[in-house]
DNA sequence: CCAAAGAATTGAACATTGTTCAATAAAATA
DNA sequence: TATTTTATTGAACAATGTTCAATTCTTTGG
């Protein structure tokens, strides 16, 4: 996944790779769908895990490390990280519980942070708004990877998401009564 | 690409429907790359007449008519809308100047609105914060559209996306010296 | 240590796909 | 009408996802 990408993703290849043939690889997975999920539940996992470590040798502001390690886990992960959207579920198939345990992670590190910056915050309000953020902070990150910033003339789009997050962070702050 | 969706779009079917054999479709595309940047740029044509629709019977608020506007073509339009972000452009490809043009209509619309509401901003300043703010919607249509928001208890991620817009609109009309 | 039961692995077989390209049909031109 | 240009075809090929009876390996019970 991560050499070819989502879109030459093949089972047929991970089986000749890894020394086994094509059958074994539907007896363990069962199809190239949950596959797929395998690959992308373990890609989270390393996400949640880099940016951990992030927030380890972060300095005072721990929101721009955030920030700064979700875009370079996706850029130096490009393939991986696409893979993550660029798949979705047959029509009536749910999350997979070992991707939601592991975006569950991942979000909750953030939430951490949100919650220490703002304690003033509802567990539901601060839920919310870490969601909203990781939101924001995706579709900046979808626009600079696809070219759609760059095409237009966008030359920096990390510290504008960074800006983005601030003004949220800081009409939270204000907008709560004390 | 409106019924199946982007994965299971292919070119033998449109052949089928549209009566013309598979070598045709070739002869006129060239490839299916070129044949779905076809499909994705008429996408983003419609989406800009709804856009534009739109904002033609909004009342006062028109950034609020954008925003709910870029949900209901989404979620309208599902397939055909995820189909702009679930293609990637081959290697080394640029993006067809048809694509381009229609995009840039999308995003005048916005700037246009940006730029009203906001005239002290320099062009370049509209022209990224417009970018931007797009950015941020997609970012939150994504996570509704794809489950990541209903997953985890958000439940309106329209509100939620026009709560950050505004959020930024009025950080960027008190950051300008007047 | 062996034989039988269980589990894991295989790869041929099938349906579909993208892609190519010589052959054919249709249209335009002289 | 004869000729050239253009448009269209679909068989052929390589590659893919998926299935499943046959095979190999492992474990177990005596």
């Amino acid at each position: 996944m991560a050499e070819v990408g989502y879109a030459h993703f093949s089972a047929r290849e991970v089986a000749k790779r890894i020394g086994y043939s094509i059958g074994t690889i539907y007896n363990v997975f069962g199809s190239l769908d949950l596959l797929v999920v395998a690959v992308n539940s373990r890609t989270v996992g390393l996400w949640a895990a880099t940016a951990r470590a992030r927030l380890n040798e972060a300095g005072a502001n721990r929101i721009a490390a955030l920030v700064e390690g979700y875009f370079d886990f996706a850029e130096r992960n490009q393939n991986l990280w696409m893979a993550i959207y660029d798949h979705h579920m047959p029509e009536g198939e749910t999350f997979s519980s070992d991707y939601v345990e592991q975006l569950g992670e991942l979000i909750g590190i953030v939430e951490t942070e949100i919650v220490g910056l703002l304690p003033q915050l509802g567990s539901g309000e601060a839920g919310t708004l870490t969601r909203s953020l990781l939101a924001t902070v995706h579709g900046h990150c979808v626009f600079a990877l696809n070219g759609t910033f760059a095409l237009l003339g966008v030359h920096d789009p990390r510290h504008v998401a960074l800006a983005r997050v601030r003004e949220a962070l800081a009409a939270a702050s204000g907008n709560v009564p004390p």
